[in-house]
DNA sequence: CGAGTGACCGCAA
DNA sequence: ATTGCGGCCACTC
């Protein structure tokens, strides 16, 4: 059973991301199938499911999105709320919490 | 309906 | 080492 979209399967990682962890667009990308798709996961961030936590999406480095609605801080007050540290805009323990998607669905 | 953009990433010169 | 460009899927105008 192969997924008949791009957005479903992000959104169904995005649902199994742990509490208090956070992902990047690449692994996403990457493990949706297509590594060169990481700005498709920017879209959908904005224009999927509202429901999921995007706050929690950041980039390759570690740093918080570009376009988030009311800008880096507004992300990064949403993540000091789960409880992860962010300074100057990156995440300290990016690596420490860094999650990465479950390829035995 | 058609074309362009987008919260990115990786590689080439 | 740094800069510039291409590429994927979905959504909007």
């Amino acid at each position: 059973m192969i997924d008949k979209s791009f957005k479903l399967k992000i959104e169904k990682l995005m649902a199994q991301l742990p509490d208090g962890k956070l992902t990047t667009y690449g692994d996403l990308a990457t493990f949706a199938g297509s590594p060169y798709a990481a700005r498709v996961v920017g879209g959908i961030a904005h224009f999927g499911n509202p429901d999921l936590p995007w706050h929690r999406l950041v980039n390759r480095f570690g740093g918080l999105a570009a376009g988030f609605p009311g800008g880096r801080e507004s992300q990064e007050a949403m993540l000091k709320q789960d409880g992860i540290e962010v300074v100057e805009g990156i995440v300290s323990n990016f690596e420490g919490i860094r999650w990465r998607p479950n390829r035995n669905l």
